[in-house]
This record gives C-alpha cells, sequence and structure tokens, in this order.
DNA sequence: CGGTGGCTGGGG
DNA sequence: CCCCAGCCACCG
C-alpha cells in the first residue's frame, strides 16, 4: 500500500516535472487540483475521466499567441488525443447537434484562438498570412500546438444556439477574455465545468454535460495585486441578459466545484470574495 | 485516419 | 464584407 502510494505520488510528480515551466506560464496562482494533469503547449488541464471532462483549463495568453493559422482544414479538426484512451469521441456527438432540445457541440474549454504563436522562440510563426495552408516562412514546429488545442480531452458538450455558439454566453465571455489581453497585454485564463451533487445529461458513452460552467479571467496590475472577473453561467438559457449578470466571487467558484485557487498566492478575502463589475 | 470544401448563425 | 463559434459529406 505504501509503495502504491509512492509511486502514485512519483507518477504525478513526474508528469508535473516533465513540463514545470509550462504549468508555471499558463496555471495562474498554482495549482486548483492535481489529479491528472496534461501539459500541453498552449493550455494545462486536470482531467475528470469519470465525467469524460477536464476539471478545469489553464492557459496564459497574449498578443503573440492569438496569431493562430485560419480555422479551417486541417487546423479545425478535432482530433483524439494521443495520450488518453477514456475521453469522449466523435461516435458520443452524433446526432445530438441535430437534436432540436441536446443541441449538443463540441466546445473548446480552451478555446483556438489561444493556439497560436511563436512559442519555441525562432521568430517564426505558423501562418503569418492566416491562408490555412503551410508554406515557406510558416513554422511547422508549431502545428502540434494548434491540433492540441483541438483534442477531445479540451472538448466538452456545450449547448451550441443557447450557450456556445454566437450569440451565447460563452461566446460572449469568450469576446471578453480578448478584450481584456488587448487592454491589459496578458491575461490568464481558468475555464471548466461545474458539476455539483444530482443527475447529469449524458450522451454517447458516458459523457457528461455540465449544467453550468465557470470561467476566471486574471491580470496583473502590478506584482503582488492581480484583478479578476470570476464568471458562474447556465448551461441551458437562452436568453442570458449581460455577461456581468454572471459576476460572481472566486469563493463561489470554490464553493461550487471544489476546487483551490491560487494556493501559491496570499490572496486576502478581499481579492476572494469580491465580485468584479465590468470596466 | 487525415484532408478538403461547403454549410449555419450572430455581430461588427 | 470579415470574424468567431460550430456542423456535415465525401474522398484517398
Amino acid at each position: 500500500m505504501k509503495t502504491t502510494v509512492a509511486f502514485l505520488a512519483l507518477t504525478l510528480l513526474i508528469r508535473a516535472s516533465a513540463s514545470p515551466e509550462l504549468i508555471e506560464e499558463h496555471v495562474f496562482g498554482g495549482l486548483p487540483s492535481e489529479d491528472d494533469l496534461m501539459v500541453r503547449t498552449a493550455y494545462v488541464l486536470d482531467y475528470d475521466a469519470d465525467r469524460k471532462a477536464p476539471r478545469w483549463v489553464a492557459y496564459h495568453l497574449n498578443a503573440n499567441y492569438r496569431q493562430t493559422p485560419k480555422r479551417t482544414g486541417k487546423w479545425s479538426s478535432y482530433r483524439n488525443d494521443p495520450d488518453r484512451t477514456d475521453e469522449p469521441r466523435e461516435a458520443d456527438y452524433r446526432g445530438v447537434f441535430q437534436d432540436e432540445i441536446r443541441n449538443y457541440a463540441r466546445g473548446h474549454l480552451a478555446p483556438f484562438m489561444i493556439s497560436g504563436g511563436d512559442r519555441d522562440g525562432d521568430g517564426k510563426i505558423l501562418d503569418a498570412d492566416k491562408d490555412g495552408i503551410v508554406e515557406a516562412g510558416d513554422d511547422p514546429d508549431e502545428a502540434d500546438t494548434v491540433k492540441q488545442v483541438n483534442f477531445h480531452s479540451n472538448l466538452t458538450p456545450q449547448h451550441h444556439h443557447a450557450f456556445n455558439g454566437s450569440g451565447g454566453v460563452w461566446f460572449e465571455i469568450e469576446e471578453r477574455v480578448r478584450e481584456l489581453q488587448e487592454e491589459h497585454g496578458e491575461v490568464w485564463v481558468f475555464a471548466g465545468p461545474v458539476f455539483g451533487p444530482g443527475n447529469y445529461d449524458i450522451i454517447g458513452n458516458d459523457v457528461h454535460v455540465a449544467p453550468m460552467f465557470f470561467q476566471i479571467i486574471i491580470w496583473e496590475t502590478n506584482a503582488n495585486e492581480p484583478d479578476m472577473e470570476a464568471y458562474l453561467m447556465p448551461h441551458h438559457q437562452r436568453d442570458h441578459g449581460s455577461i456581468a449578470e454572471h459576476l460572481v466571487s472566486v469563493r463561489h467558484i470554490e464553493a461550487m466545484t471544489g476546487l483551490n485557487f491560487f494556493p501559491d498566492l496570499a490572496l486576502g478575502d478581499a481579492e476572494r470574495m469580491s465580485t468584479y463589475s465590468e470596466n
């Protein structure tokens, strides 16, 4: 038993230490949980195999990373995660989108728009002219970064017309992320589903549909005073009003999810309890 | 399996 | 018009 625990601890340690600099970059203030970490070039997530969904995803975003190839062709294809076998698959979503009520599409948690930029520091990006074709001057080394963001482990069922698609509240929160990135230069984001006690809609082979989702957007005003907006959004609600109506405290999201945000930061109650307003 | 191309829809 | 979020059929 002791050796099993030691082995598990060692395994987690090795996984985490494989890319400590990426965890440091993407996960603001420390890991909210540490069950099944997956470290990718553009994002980090903690996977919940029982629900076939991430507990959370985290990413750092700046103007550089927004330089993605056009989302078309191979850059728009969803792919199976080569490092998992217990993730949702394309077949799990089959026919669901056509259902008027259960109009679920595959929604990115770490969005496509963060998957670009010069990550290896060679001065080149994948597709400067956004035509979707790798050509002379492009950096093919950045192709994996784009493909990773389209892995099924980073996708969950999201109601397209009421939530994920244009006009939906998730779509508008992602617009808010872009807006804050442009305003402050760089932001950090946590996003994920909220499962409480109770029953959930299930699609395909035991893929759980979250009844709510959260996003926390963080930026730095100075080294020790992060500013942030935390949102909690119902999944099935077409008329969602202003996104400001969904602002909550980080403590609220922690209570709903069991996660522990910013464990490495000495944040006072003011930061954790406040509800932040737009502008 | 990966790649191509055409489609829906809201908003600026 | 473009952007962004998605869908599907079809082909090698």
